[in-house]
RNA sequence: GGUCCGGUAGCUCAGCUGGAUAGAGCAUCAGCCUUCUAAGCUGAGGGUCAUAGGUUCGAAUCCUAUCCGGAUCACCA
């Protein structure tokens, strides 16, 4: 049942009766009518007026008359300008709401056959560095995306892949050799992956001492960066891996498994879960035999030095390296093996990449190579690119320190919250148990609805500083609602109150029609989220929502309500607003509280 | 330079498949707790929707140009 679909179909008709003559969908607009004006629903005229020859107020008053005459739901209406404004009857709400109330999960399609198999990769970390605020905002879109695509009736696969070697890990692996003495996280009581991160920065800084010397001795600074013996070494210690040289493989596990052990605390920590883990280690041989392959067909083209590329020079692109000099992969390698192994693996209808802008060319490419190699599934990749996080002052930089890391920021985020609740007074009388758990609630939710509530194609400026907000459009904001009502349900039950399985009544205040109209929005959201892969049109949602709820709860008594079928409205309809505020929240992955 | 994305209130963001007087939150100011949770509600101020043209009955929304910001065009990932 979509509202919108039902309206149009009526207006039609009632346009086919007037005038004899059908219009298409774009000639009819019907959208909810502005809270200034009288109704429910607005049909613009001005497209009729060619047909009707009559002045656009005269037009929507005989629209307007035969739509009552003929349609029971509808009751009323006014004119202005060009604007027809219709109220639907009250047993429409009435039976509207009865309707809600009886639908599982309202606004989430069943699955059903015409539902397809998605696969949603997201977060992709590397294995040489801790999580930051960036990847936060990957988890979290990925995550959620997957979530509204499963609540639009999808098979939807969540998977990582880990991008477990590359030139990049083995620069941590050359700085802990060199220089960490054999520190593991148990002898240092570091979080793994910021061991390892440390000896990252460390390659780094080493690096560009040594690229220092050389240009003082009179190299050149483009020849120093290929000279410098740390670089070197990790050249060296690539080419050995991807030899499987046992020294080398033994270290490269113990790190990574380091890195893995503090990966899963924070995905834990965010909540975040995958169907399948995908490692680069183990598709990149594919990748360079589909290279090869792709070579001995001429679809690429090899160089003197050794190095295969793909000429892409006919699509407006350039040319691009596949296979470097000395043999080993590069990133678009190891890409176009692991869309190959995840479409063997399965029976994928769609692929959708959750990654960062900065990489639109990159799957542009690879679209377009894989294209060339003949498989027909290319088409079928979809690179969600979102837009970067930054900070007051601009772009994050490891260099100077300023990239927010993810588990701090996490941790902050509670403490925050914590201290919050108990300034307010929140948390007396609750264990310590529960009360952590709320006040991981909260904080989680105030970060992630924060992040989530930005369109993902935009930047975002995220100030640490200023922390985040719990008041006004935010998370605990939506969860304080929830908890509002749940705190009125259990006194209604503690009282022996029911809510009814179908309410009666006949008078329907203005404020609780809005509610209900709201609520009938639901579905069309959900879609719509999953169309334009957008979390953010459900955060925005679950906002109004709240907050229209929130005007009725003041204004308006639920327990202390007299007239007894008008109480059962008020409570079936604060249920319902529960239901569509934690359906809501946890597309987007954030849990409500029962009571904050 | 080529390509892509963006520019809406002091700040962070909605609105963009064209429709009525451009909306929220934060911040500022002023009110509302003996009644179901005040992490709430009500009100005030704050805008040449980057600029200039065009299309249209109607443009923040579509088109063109310009300006500003970001991303990208590696034998990095």
């Amino acid at each position: 049942m979509n509202i919108e679909e039902y309206l149009l179909n009526i207006i039609s008709d009632t346009l086919q009766e007037l005038y004899g003559q059908s219009f298409n969908q774009k000639q009819m607009q019907v959208s909810k009518t502005k809270r200034e004006f009288e109704g429910d629903y607005t049909l613009v005229v001005f497209p009729f007026l060619r047909i009707s020859k009559k002045k656009p107020e005269d037009t929507a008053q005989e629209i307007g008359e035969l739509l009552v005459k003929k349609n029971s739901c509808v009751e009323d209406f006014n004119v202005i300008k060009g604007f027809l404004n219709f109220s639907l009857s009250r047993s429409f709400w009435r039976n509207t709401l009865n309707s809600i109330a009886s639908t599982h999960n309202f606004g989430f399609a069943k699955p059903n056959s015409s539902g397809k198999v998605k696969m949603v990769e997201f977060s992709s970390p590397n294995t040489n560095k801790p999580l930051h605020l960036g990847h936060i905002r990957n988890n979290l879109l990925g995550y959620s995306i997957s979530n509204i695509l499963e609540s639009n009736g999808h098979k939807v696969l969540k998977v990582n892949l880990v991008n477990d070697r590359g030139i990049h890990i083995c620069k941590s692996m050359i700085a802990w050799q060199k220089f960490g003495n054999g520190e593991t996280p148990q002898s240092s009581g570091k979080k793994g992956d910021h061991l390892v991160g440390e000896y990252y920065v460390i390659f780094d800084r080493e690096y560009k001492k040594q690229i220092q010397e050389l240009v003082d001795k009179g190299v050149t600074e483009d020849e120093a960066k290929v000279q410098a013996p740390l670089i070197v070494e990790a050249q060296e210690m690539l080419r050995k891996w991807e030899a499987k040289d046992p020294e080398v493989y033994a270290l490269w596990q113990k790190m990574n498994g380091w890195v893995y052990e503090g990966f899963d605390v924070t995905y834990k920590a965010l909540g975040i879960e995958f169907d399948k883990i995908y490692y680069e280690s183990e598709t990149y041989l594919l990748g360079k035999k589909i290279v090869m392959e792709g070579l001995e067909k001429g679809v690429f083209s090899k160089r003197e030095n050794g190095s295969v590329w793909a000429d892409l020079r006919d699509d407006g692109l350039d040319e691009k390296l596949l296979l470097r000099a000395d043999g080993t992969s590069v990133y678009m390698t190891q890409d176009i093996g692991t869309a190959n192994q995840r479409f063997s693996d399965y029976r994928l209808d769609d692929h959708i990449y959750v990654v960062g802008n900065e990489q639109e060319y990159h799957f542009q490419v690879l679209k377009l190579i894989l294209g060339k190699l003949g498989y027909d599934w290319s088409d079928h990749l979809y690179h969600l690119s979102y837009g970067m996080v930054q900070l007051p002052e601009g772009k994050m930089k490891s260099r100077e320190g300023t990239v927010v890391d993810a588990d701090d920021l996490v941790a902050e985020m509670i403490t925050t919250a914590k201290e919050m609740s108990v300034d307010l007074g929140k948390l007396e009388g609750y264990s310590d148990d529960e009360a952590n758990q709320i006040v991981r609630m909260v904080g989680l939710g105030a970060l992630k609805y924060f992040i989530l509530k930005v369109d993902p194609r935009k930047n975002m400026t995220f100030n640490p500083k200023e922390s985040i907000d719990f008041n006004g459009n935010t998370g605990p904001f939506i969860q304080y609602t929830h908890a509002r009502i749940k705190s009125v349900l259990r006194k209604a039950d503690e009282a022996g109150i029911a809510i009814p399985i179908k309410i009666e009544v006949d008078t329907i205040a203005q404020k609780e029609r809005d509610l209900i109209k709201l609520l009938l929005d639901f579905p069309a959201i959900v879609q719509q989220a999953g169309e334009q892969l957008s979390p953010a049109l459900v955060a925005n949602y679950a906002y109004e929502l709240a907050k229209e709820y929130n005007q009725f709860y003041h204004d308006f008594t639920i327990l202390n309500e007299e007239n007894e079928s008008i109480k059962g409205l008020r409570l079936m309809l604060s249920k319902e607003v529960a239901d569509a505020i934690c359906l809501s929240m946890g597309l987007l992955g954030i849990s409500v509280p029962d009571r904050m």
